[in-house]
RNA sequence: GCGGCCGUAGCUCAGCCAGGUAGAGCACCCGGUUGUGGUCCGGGAUGUCGCGGGUUCAAGUCCCGUCGGUCGCCCCA
């Protein structure tokens, strides 16, 4: 059942998130935004659109993202907006702007938000997806992206999803670098065009990295012999990328490389990764990012180079264990017996709340019975029972719902006996 | 954007092949004597059979279209 009777479901590609689920989807959002606070990253909200040539101009025209999948419209005003398909250029756009860059460096941002991309929808792939995500701009030193790493991986642990970590380095854009790789591999590709799958021989020019993602048998024979990036970076490039090495292994983050790792985004340089969970067929990859050195230069900033990460919260829930179970907000549950209960009930449920002890009550006037079936479902800890000899007496029936024992006391004495 | 499979109660699904008055389990509500849950027993409410069209005396069942989901491609979180 997808559609509403009236014809109103949820747009194709989105979806609401009901409970119990929401519940830990705020837990894992919390604490993405905790681990990323503790590390010293502030918290940012930008627009859901910006204009379309953020994206163009930053993300990169060429690639799949910006060509294909954005959700571009005219306001009122004529202007093209976009809504973002993802979060680094709206924050490297905003750190321009309020030329955050004339702080203290690096700029520490975190930021948290659904993104959109009009794509085939499916497991674990929608048009409308959160992403949390942490941003370091305005250091090269190989040890942001150390940390950078680090603390994303430590996310994931913390979230019960078992990743694995894919690293590479693609180096940055220089004869001296990437493109003289680049006019290798395309060298290559066009010395091996008759053995390439025929999708793949229109990327020689348009994207030749992307022909290492070739799902295509005879394509993969070919890149199995292909130059690899790995082999072709400039000295400087090579030195940061042991550098990233080496500290991961020290702080014992485990990765593997992957020298055939390329990324979607255009401005990705130097160091490329991807957390990717199993079990979650071809929608493997939970979380990825890079460096972005040029980024800043393709807004019309100045040189600033940066680096981030980006999980995303969808496929976090799928693939984390599905065994963790969120706490009940609840702990009380105020049982009503007789009418004249009914406003007592509702003010010792509201004294409890107001003392930070999560309460609830019965509002559909059920009847005992009924109450203490809801109490055990609200899952509560105790059930507070409260009728004519309680309320005449200034005390109340204290039950705990996990043993069964119940005892009467002053109405005072009820929220430190739960407090604990 | 392309291809395979699927769409029946709030949920998971049976019924479809061989057309003949819509089902099960779970969940929900009430009750098992008047102030006590999670077990058990009894009872109850609930469906435009995704939507539209066609074939037929008759369509949940057959045919076509469409929308949505799912899996793969593509791309990526």
């Amino acid at each position: 059942m997808s559609e509403d009777a009236r014809g109103l479901g949820a747009p194709k590609g989105t979806r609401d998130i009901l409970p119990p689920e929401s519940w830990g989807w705020q837990d894992v959002l919390r604490l993405a935004m905790d681990t990323f606070a503790a590390a010293g990253y502030a918290p940012i909200e930008t627009p859901a659109f910006e204009h379309t040539e953020v994206f163009e101009r930053g993300v990169g025209a060429t690639s799949e993202v910006v060509g294909k999948q954005m959700y571009t419209f005219r306001d009122r005003g004529n202007r093209s907006l976009t809504l973002r398909p993802e979060g680094t250029a709206p924050v490297m756009r905003a750190v321009l702007e309020h030329n955050l860059h004339r702080g203290p460096l690096p700029v520490k941002l975190s930021y948290a938000g659904p993104m959109f991309r009009q794509e085939r929808p499916q497991k674990g792939r929608y048009r409308q997806f959160f992403q949390v995500g942490i941003e370091a701009i305005g250091s090269d030193d190989p040890r942001v992206d150390a940390e950078i790493i680090e603390v994303g991986s430590r996310f994931y642990r913390a979230a019960g999803v078992e990743t694995r970590l894919l690293l590479n380095s693609i180096g940055h854009l220089d004869p001296s670098c990437r493109q003289g790789y680049v006019k290798l591999l395309v060298g290559y590709l066009e010395d091996n065009e008759s053995s390439l799958a025929p999708e793949d021989r229109e990327r020689i020019q348009t994207n030749p990295l992307r022909t290492f993602d070739s799902k295509e048998a005879t394509t993969k024979t070919v890149m199995e012999e292909a130059p690899l990036i790995s082999d072709h970076l400039c000295s400087a490039c090579r030195g940061h990328f042991e550098a990233v090495t080496g500290l991961l292994a020290e702080v014992g983050v485990p990765f593997t490389l992957e020298p055939r790792l390329v990324r979607g985004l255009d401005y990705y340089t130097r160091t490329a990764f991807e957390w990717v969970a199993s079990g979650l067929g071809s929608q493997d990859a939970v979380g990825g990012g890079g460096r972005y050195d040029g980024l800043s230069e393709s807004l019309g900033g100045p040189p600033l180079p940066g680096i981030g990460i980006a999980p995303g919260l969808d496929r976090i829930m799928l693939a984390r264990s599905a065994a963790v179970a969120p706490r009940s907000p609840v702990q009380v549950y105020v049982v009503a017996v007789g009418e004249a209960a009914k406003p007592a009930s509702f003010g010792l449920a509201t004294s409890l709340r107001a003392a930070g002890v999560g309460t609830e009550l019965d509002l559909m006037g059920r009847s005992i019975k009924g109450q203490m079936k809801d109490a055990a479902r609200s899952g509560a800890r105790w059930a507070a029972i409260l009728g004519d000899d309680e309320i005449s007496s200034g005390t109340v029936m204290l039950k705990d719902l996990d043993s069964g024992e119940q005892e009467t006391m002053p109405v005072e004495q009820l929220r430190s006996r739960v407090g604990s």
